[in-house]
DNA sequence: TGGCTATTGATATGTTATAACATTAACTGT
DNA sequence: ACAGTTAATGTTATAACATATCAATAGCCA
């Protein structure tokens, strides 16, 4: 699982690599990509950047797509119950899912300058809070892990 | 590091403890606590469960201790850089840290039922995302790690 | 005492998110 | 093609969470 976000990469090819994954996994399961919910996607995936849900609708609305809060709200929920987009409740904004399809137990590294989230994963890493849950009889549904700080572009900045 | 939350326990004794370190910290590191500070830490002490900062003000507006957001934002985040609570992003909501002085990663473990919050320590068990950061070249200054689920009562009750 | 800083009081506003209900579009079986 | 059903959208309003700003006051200390 390599950690995209901070790296350099083929940006196009890594959209529309995410576009058709999506395509298919609704194609597969009966979910209906509609305009609005592709678009959304799009607009999410057009950088590894986290988007507030007005941010989202304020580019919607330019685009006669829907002007009033539901409207992107409801598609982001489509997206983050699709496995499409995560929610990063540090910042209540909302990021497309760099590893479509094999994305188990997200977490991500924020940098707290220029808002840029790279996505890696803890699935093999749970060691400590899967003992600390059994210990204590916790059944885990969902877990946010979650890392501010500076990446390396905003450190060499501040240096 | 034990997972004080869901186990029974002397929850008299634990309140007060609490209340006699953070004030020991204050003489200690010359912070004031005030009147509507120590009664904010109070009310987050009363139980292991996350109280929004609006659910604080309705009770400190019936001591008429303020009755605007502000005055329970202020506490709050006096409260938080302190250390003596945390916010839970999950919820945009508040604890009180159930480990002051020693609490330096702390985990939180949520129960979708009934909003109970017990919290654990990570510090031991950052391998995976340090490992993700390092080799992103990110600096990690604040981690958020949370877990959502059932508590044990909640299963039962579930069952 | 005077000057500095931290805290509080008060009003307003900004930001994030959902409730509720009417309408329209898509799918299903006949 | 048709009615019955469910999913999605349009729209209005409001709930819930959070901060900016500025004036007034209290504590500290030279």
């Amino acid at each position: 699982m390599n950690t995209i976000g901070f790296a350099p990469h083929d940006h196009g090819n890594c959209v529309a690599d995410t576009l058709r994954k999506a395509e298919q996994h609704c194609a597969d399961n009966g979910l209906r990509l509609t305009p609005v919910r592709r678009r959304s996607l799009e607009i999410l995936l057009a950088d590894h950047r986290a988007l507030g849900a007005y941010d989202l609708l304020a580019v919607l609305a330019t685009e006669g797509l829907g002007a009033q809060p539901p409207v992107a709200y409801r598609a982001l929920d489509f997206l983050v119950k699709a496995g499409f987009a995560h929610k990063i409740e540090a910042l209540n904004a909302y990021i497309a899912c760099a590893h479509l399809g094999e994305c188990q137990m997200p977490a991500f590294l924020i940098c707290r300058a220029c808002n840029s989230v790279a996505e890696t994963d803890t699935t093999l890493g749970r060691g400590r809070l899967n003992d600390a849950a059994s210990d204590a009889g916790f059944r885990i549904e969902r877990t946010v892990v979650e890392a501010e700080g500076l990446c390396p572009s905003c450190q060499k900045d501040t240096a």
